[in-house]
RNA sequence: GCCCGGAUGGCGGAAUAGGUAGACGCAAGGGACUUAAAAUCCCUCGGUGGCAACACCGUGCCGGUUCGAUUCCGGCUCCGGGCACCA
């Protein structure tokens, strides 16, 4: 053992032992317990960001518990290697996404293994490999067949200029990034998975899941966005519509019906098309809500506008013509693509018919009469569902939401101009990409035949990887080689479909892939599957609390009815880590878009008091704006590499740091300082084990020949293992648990030495220390475990249980307040009774001052705690 | 705009069946050791007042419930995540 801590070495050599005895592959023994423990695998975007150090260490700091307490702990890993990014990539510098992406994920693992992460990497899967892919093309083709999967128009954001389909993230301000031209929607057809089948299932589920936070189930719950209300149809007015129909809306408040004042199409509508005919306002105006992006965000907070079409309809109940609009507010393709408008109770409605001059009718009233109805000013209460009774609805008036919902509905019903019905906000999932870099969709269009799967034989269907995407459009329609085919039905000509995978399809079912990940005969083994699945935890940031999480759960259950899998959910505990964040600074370009600068190219000044004033770039000594903290991103340029705390300090310090620095699902801004102070630990504590092992062996301890100093000692060594378990087990607050051992090496390094006794219980701490961390600094601990006398790794040694013998205290301190402010301390034995403690309590000298003149009302005595003393 | 979170010393954070606010660490200041530095060790460290004992104030803001509120309730402010083609 070497007197300095040298973590290279250490490191190395640690290292170089798990892989030489393959410390971390794991196979299907029976007769074990099984702990799955999976992290959300990387893109391979390049270098390991700070993200990826805290949400792999905190992983492996669960898998490695896992395993100390004696389960058969699974640990995989893989890559997410299709995707946007590679494509840009390319189109920078020239290089094919499928070289840039390998080329990554290489320096990336050599990455992993330097942070000692216990992985078992003969199960390493990468889904732009045919080997993986072939087998979810498979199951595109089984889904597709049993209809889960079908073909309808979407809209997509179109860039005029570079004649392509943009992401949302690529619409900057409306324009497209590189272009810099408006964007216009533009409607395509594409593949759907039918996920709003198991809209009702993915909700119920949610309620058996005890091992979710219930931040993620209540955003699943409201994004499944389960609503009770009715389909209303009301009768064209022949007279201005021209023709016979009906216009079907649907609403969550048919009790507001008669409260209807207008109705609003979205401008693909067929009454908006067909009244925009010789109507130049009407068709420049749709013209106008097809620009701008797809994305949810820019249409709600866009201003609401809308404008006549000359048509109306008639009211279902009242037969009153109701004026139809066509508003940019209402979407095509959501739900009908007509909404019905209550002013007077839908703030967005109120909103605009105060802007068109459009009529509100006041159907509900507060039952509370100070509340009075204002046509101008909108007031919450007015779309309150309690405490408000129908007004101006005639044969409904005086009744309750409820009452009104079920009259009204029950009437529509009975003149068959409406029906209860349940919705979701869900939507079903488009997975078309009009990309290269990604899944290839297989099927083949057959002008007789149509769209037809490709059969399994001929799977999988390969994306040819020398390809060098330039930013219009996708590569695959120009290349003849891959589109050009034979129908498998006919055999005529035909072409294969270009488009490819939305990437969230590869990730939403590689943990089960991972269970078998070089089977050929199928999707998963069976066996194995069985044997893993599902994941005992799963860990991965919070900003994936919705879509990655929810379309993971709906392919388990599509893999469960496909038979692949036996159980009803993928994921049994899910730890949302919080992100890492950091300031962001930049500069803005003449063109009005931002240049990012890194956290290492600038210095920031600070006042007095700390806080940052002004920040200048160290290059050329301008200033920059500081732009706020965010989380650490490629577009804002504001992440930290961590490969400069790994060279300097190791892996054991970085993932000590990292644990230490908040807890996991909490974000952490990142900061430089506190390095130092993981290292300074670690440090300490190498140092305590270098000297007791430098001394010799010492003697068994004798737990009951301890004296009093010694058994608190030993009291502080058991109350550290049992707060640390707690934390670590229960909790999962790596933070907290770190501070029980550091606590306990304070105590460790005030322990006297001389005696053979006090050697022994050092011997005993020091142990507890090394087991305690073993999980989450692996390398220092297996060399100090071996120092210590240990022949097993301490990989594999028992986590330790405290000794409740020793944790008893004969005396309690407890705290008295007197009118509940802190006023004495007190020492009670701690077989002391109630009474006896108040006695105590009272007769304090500090008390005694506090109470001298007052009458005592009231003694509240809080078991091991406190005693308060009410007094007047 | 909608949904979900968060806010505690100079900084990261600790403490919730409601019971001592600031564990543990960082930074800072002072001291010891040293020719010197690094490293290490010891002390101080929320604010105000006081020689001190101690007192008063203090957990984003306003209000409420309670013997007692960082914790529960009502109303805000600011910050972060997501919003279906970033992953």
């Amino acid at each position: 053992m070497h007197e300095q801590y040298q973590p290279r070495d250490i490191e190395a050599a640690a290292q170089r032992h798990w892989a030489e005895h393959k410390s971390f592959e794991v196979t299907e023994q029976a007769g074990k317990d099984t702990y799955y423990c999976l992290s959300m695998f990387p893109y391979p975007s390049g270098r390991l960001h700070m993200g990826h150090v805290r949400n792999y260490t905190i992983g492996d700091v669960i898998a490695r518990y896992q395993r100390m307490l004696g389960k058969n702990v699974l640990q995989p890993m893989g890559w997410d290697a299709f995707g946007m990014p590679a494509e840009n990539a390319a189109i920078q510098n020239k290089v094919a996404p499928a070289a840039w992406t390998y080329e990554n994920m290489a320096y990336m693992k050599a990455q992993f293994n330097q942070l000692g992460l216990a992985i078992d990497w003969s199960r390493e899967i990468t889904t732009c490999k045919p080997d993986y892919y072939r087998w979810e093309q498979w199951l595109f083709t089984q889904l597709y067949k049993k209809g889960i999967i079908y073909k309808k128009v979407g809209t997509v954001n179109w860039d005029p200029v570079d004649q392509t389909v943009l992401a949302n993230e690529q619409v900057i301000d409306g324009r497209g990034w590189r272009s810099d031209a408006l964007v216009e929607k533009r409607e395509i057809p594409m593949y759907y998975f039918k996920i709003t089948a198991y809209a009702d299932e993915l909700l119920s589920s949610l309620d058996n899941m005890p091992g979710w936070p219930e931040q993620v189930k209540t955003m699943q719950r409201n994004w499944i966005g389960k609503s009770f209300g009715a389909d209303i149809l009301f009768d064209y007015d022949l007279d201005t519509v021209g023709i016979e129909g009906q216009l079907k809306v649907y609403t969550t408040r048919p009790d507001t019906l008669m409260g209807a004042t207008y109705v609003a199409v979205a401008a693909e509508h067929p009454l908006a098309q067909r009244a925009a005919v010789n109507n130049p306002e009407l068709t420049a105006f749709i013209a106008e809500c097809k620009a701008g992006s797809v994305a949810e965000a820019d249409m709600a907070t866009m201003e609401k506008k809308g404008l006549p079409t000359g048509q109306f309809v008639l009211h279902p109940l009242t037969g009153d013509k109701l004026p139809v609009y066509v508003a940019n507010y209402v979407l095509w393709g959501y739900g009908e693509g007509a909404v019905m408008a209550v002013p007077a109770h839908d703030e967005r409605d109120f909103a605009f018919a105060n802007t068109y001059q459009l009529p509100i009718t006041q159907v509900f009233a507060s039952t509370d009469e100070n509340k009075t109805f204002d046509a101008k000013v909108w007031h919450d209460w007015y779309a309150n569902k309690t405490d408000v009774t129908t007004i101006n609805s005639g044969k409904y008036d005086g009744l309750s939401v409820q009452d009104a919902f079920d009259s009204i509905v029950a009437d529509l019903e009975a003149k068959e101009r409406g029906e209860r019905k349940t919705q979701f906000r869900l939507r079903d999932w488009g997975i078309s990409r009009q990309r290269y870099w990604g899944c290839p969709i297989p099927i083949i269009h057959c002008p007789s035949c149509g769209d037809v799967p490709v059969p399994e034989d001929q799977l999988p269907v390969v994306l040819p990887e020398n390809v060098i995407p330039d930013g219009s459009g996708n590569p695959l329609n120009k290349m003849p080689e891959f589109y050009e085919c034979t129908c498998p039905t006919c055999g005529a000509d035909a072409r294969r479909e270009t488009d490819t995978m939305d990437t969230f399809v590869e990730s939403s079912w590689y943990y089960a892939r991972y269970a078998s990940p070089q089977y050929e005969g199928g999707l998963v083994e069976k066996s194995a599957a069985d044997y893993w699945l599902p994941v005992d935890q799963y860990i991965g940031g919070i900003e994936h609390a919705i879509l990655h999480l929810l379309y993971a759960r709906f392919f388990h259950k599509l893999m469960r009815d496909e038979g692949l899998v036996n159980s009803d959910e993928p994921f049994a505990k899910l730890l949302t880590q919080g992100m890492v964040i950091a300031e962001t600074y930049y500069r803005m370009l003449p063109n009005g878009g931002r240049q990012w600068y890194n956290p290492e190219e600038v210095k920031v000044e600070h006042d007095n008091k700390g806080k940052a004033v002004s920040a200048t770039l160290i290059s050329d000594g301008e200033p920059v704006i500081i732009g706020g903290i965010e989380k650490m991103s490629k577009s804002k340029n504001n992440g930290v590499d961590p490969q400069v705390m790994i060279d300097e300090y190791g892996a054991d310090t970085c993932r000590l740091f990292m644990m230490f620095a908040s807890p996991p699902d909490m974000s952490l801004e990142w900061s430089d300082s506190g390095i130092e102070g993981a290292s300074r630990f670690l440090k300490r504590v190498w140092r305590l084990a270098y000297k007791h092992v430098q001394a010799g062996a010492c003697e068994p301890l004798d737990i009951a020949g301890l004296n009093d100093t010694q058994k608190e000692v030993r009291r502080a060594i058991h109350a550290a293992i049992q707060h640390a378990s707690q934390d670590v087990g229960q909790h999962q607050k790596f933070n907290t648990a770190i501070a029980q051992v550091m606590t306990l090496m304070n105590v460790l390094e005030k322990n006297p030495t001389e005696q053979a006794q006090d050697r022994a219980l050092l011997q005993e701490g020091l142990e507890t220390v090394t087991l305690l961390l073993a999980p989450i600094t692996p390398h220092i601990c297996h060399v100090i475990w071996q120092q210590l006398g240990h022949s097993e790794p301490v990989i594999d040694a028992p986590w330790p249980q405290a000794d409740e013998s020793a944790l008893i205290q004969d005396t309690l301190s407890m705290v008295v307040q007197v009118n509940g402010k802190l006023r004495a301390h007190i020492d009670v034995s701690a077989s002391a009774s109630r009474e006896e403690i108040e006695t105590i309590a009272r007769e304090n000298e500090n008390v005694l001052r506090y109470t001298d003149g007052l009458t005592v009302r009231k003694v509240i005595v809080v078991p091991n705690k406190l005693v308060n003393i009410v007094a007047n």
